[in-house]
RNA sequence: AGACAGGUGGCCGAGUGGUCGAAGGCGCUCGCCUGGAACGCGGGUGUGGGGCAACUCACCGAGGGUUCGAAUCCCUUCCUGUCUGCCA
C-alpha cells in the first residue's frame, strides 16, 4: 500500500506518478478527501470519548458516595448517542478508504524509465553470446515430444488446457534443476524454506494479490483459501505483523514451490508448449531488508539469478522495466530474458522486484530501528528462475541435430 | 471432524463490571554500589493513531453485543492444548 500521508502531503507529485500507472484522477481525489474527512471525524470522536471516559469514572465515584446520579446519567446517555453516530461515520470512511487504497499500485522509483508497455523497457546488458546452429532448430514442444519428456495431451486430459506432465528424463531434469537452484541460492546465503501452497486472504492481501487480482487466483471452494501464484506470497508473509530485530536483517529466503495461476486475460497467448501453464514450478528468492540496503540487495539478487543462468550456459539479457510494464506491487523491476532459438527471441525467465515499503505496509512487517522506533522494512522478491521455462530453454539451446539434448555440465551430478 | 480446557505486555503470570494499559516475577536497560564483576538498591521498559506540546484516543487472539462504564458478562469466529476419530 502506498503511504497515504505522503499522498496527502505531496498530492500533485505523487498523483502524477500514479496517473501514469493508470490510476484515475477521481479515485485519487476521493482518497484525498476521505483521508481528510477521516481525520476530522476521528478528532471529533476522540474529544467525545475523552469526555465520556472522564464522566464515567465520575459516575463510579458518585455511586460510591451515594450522590445523585440522575443528571449525570442523562448526560452520559446523550453523549453516547452522539458517539455512536460519529463512530459509524468513521467506520464507513475507514472502510471505503481502505478499499480504495488497497487497489492503488506502487509508485515507480525514480530510476524507472518512463514508458507505456514492454516495448519501452530498457536493455541493460546482454550476458553470453546466443548460440548458432548448423541445422534447423526445433521448438521445445517438438523436442519434448520426440524425447518423451513432456506429455501435453494427457495433462489436458487429467486437468484441462494449459496443464502438462513431465515423464522420464524430463521429470528428472525438472527435479535436478530445482535441487541445483536451491543449492546455488543456499551457497549465497539464502535460507531454504518449505511453505504452504495454500494461503488465506490476509496473506494474499499482504503481498498485493488481493483484493485486486482475485480473478487470477485459484480459490479453494467453500474456504477463504487460495493456491499460491508464487512462493513470494508465503515467503514474504512469514513475518506478517511482526517486528524483526534490526540485527536479523537482511532476512534472505529461498523456496521451491509449484505456482498456480488462472492466466485470466491470456487467452490465445502461448497456447503451444510449456511457456504459459496454470501450474508451473519456480524457485523463488525473497529478502526483507533495511531500507538503506535494499538497492544493494536488489543488485545482488539480479546477479544471483543471472549467474545461475550463466552457470547453465544460457544466453540472456537484463531488462529495466519501464513504468507501464511494472507490476502492481513493484517500485522497480529487472527482468531476465533468456534466449529461445526456435522463437528467435529473448523471453522472460526471471523477474526481480523491489517493492520497498509497499508490501511491508500492507503486511505490517517492521524492524526496530536504533532510535527504538518501529519502521517498515523493504521487501524484495525475484524468481531464482522459473523452472519450466529454464527446462525448455535448455532443450532449445542444447538440442543436437539428432533431436537429443545435451545436459548442462553443472546439472549432471543432479541427474 | 467431535468433546473438554485455554488464549492477558519480550516471556511467565494475577486480575470475574468502575480510578486497569493492566499487580507480581523474569528478562532487558540506565544509575548507585565495586579495582572489575556477581549480589544488592533505585529508576525506566508494549503497539498504533491525533497534537508543536501539555495531552489524548484505541488495543488484554479477532469481530459483534449488553452497560453510563468491559480484560472481566453474552454471541460469533480463529488459534492452541488434551482426549476421541481419521490418516502420511
Amino acid at each position: 500500500m502506498i503511504d497515504l500521508k505522503n499522498l496527502q502531503n505531496n498530492f500533485d507529485e505523487v498523483g502524477e506518478k500514479l496517473l501514469k500507472k493508470g490510476v484515475s484522477t477521481e479515485s485519487l481525489n476521493e482518497i484525498k478527501t476521505s483521508f481528510q474527512k477521516l481525520k476530522e471525524k476521528r478528532t471529533a470522536l476522540e474529544v467525545l470519548q475523552a469526555d465520556q471516559n472522564k464522566q464515567s469514572k465520575l459516575f463510579g465515584v458518585y455511586k460510591k458516595e451515594n450522590k445523585d446520579i440522575k443528571e449525570l446519567q442523562a448526560k452520559l446517555a446523550e453523549n453516547k448517542k452522539n458517539m455512536a453516530t460519529l463512530q459509524e461515520e468513521v467506520r464507513e470512511i475507514e472502510e471505503t478508504l481502505q478499499q480504495k487504497a488497497l487497489i492503488i499500485p506502487n509508485i515507480p522509483a525514480d530510476t524507472v524509465p518512463i514508458g507505456v508497455d514492454e516495448s519501452e523497457n530498457i536493455e541493460i546488458k546482454k550476458v553470453l553470446d546466443i548460440p548458432t546452429f548448423d541445422f534447423p532448430v526445433l521448438e521445445h514442444s517438438d523436442l519434448a515430444e520426440q524425447n518423451g519428456w513432456i506429455d501435453f495431451k494427457r495433462g489436458v486430459k487429467l486437468a484441462k488446457s494449459r496443464f502438462s506432465l513431465l515423464r522420464g528424463d524430463g521429470a528428472r531434469l525438472e527435479r535436478a534443476l530445482i535441487n541445483y537452484m536451491i543449492d546455488f541460492n543456499r551457497e549465497r546465503g539464502y535460507e531454504e524454506v518449505c511453505v504452504p501452497l495454500i494461503v488465506n486472504r490476509p496473506t494474499m492481501t499482504g503481498t498485493g494479490q488481493l483484493p485486486k487480482f482475485e480473478n487470477d487466483l485459484f480459490k479453494i471452494e467453500g474456504e477463504d483459501l487460495f493456491l499460491i501464484p508464487t512462493a513470494e506470497v508465503p515467503l514474504t508473509n512469514i513475518y506478517n505483523d511482526e517486528i524483526v530485530a534490526k540485527d536479523d536483517l537482511p532476512v534472505k529466503l529461498t523456496a521451491y514451490t509449484p505456482c498456480f495461476r488462472k492466466e485470466a486475460g491470456s487467452a490465445g497467448r502461448d497456447t503451444r508448449g510449456m511457456i504459459r501453464q496454470h501450474q508451473f514450478d519456480k524457485v523463488e528468492l525473497v529478502v526483507l531488508s533495511h531500507p538503506d540496503d535494499s538497492a544493494k540487495i536488489f543488485d545482488e539478487m539480479v546477479k544471483c539469478a543471472s549467474d545461475l543462468l550463466s552457470s547453465l550456459g544460457l544466453a540472456h539479457r537484463h531488462m529495466n522495466l519501464c513504468t507501464g510494464d511494472l507490476g502492481f506491487s513493484a517500485s522497480s523491476t529487472t527482468d531476465l530474458e533468456v534466449w529461445f532459438p526456435a522463437q528467435n527471441c529473448y523471453r522472460e525467465i526471471s523477474s526481480i522486484s523491489n517493492t520497498q515499503e509497499f508490501q511491508s505496509r500492507r503486511a505490517k512487517i517492521r524492524y526496530k530501528d536504533t532510535d527504538g522506533k518501529n519502521k517498515f522494512l523493504h521487501t524484495l522478491n525475484g524468481s531464482s528462475l522459473a523452472v519450466g521455462r529454464t527446462m525448455i530453454a535448455i532443450m532449445e539451446n542444447f538440442q543436437k541435430a539428432d533431436g537429443s539434448i545435451e545436459i548442462p555440465e553443472v546439472l549432471k551430478k543432479y541427474m
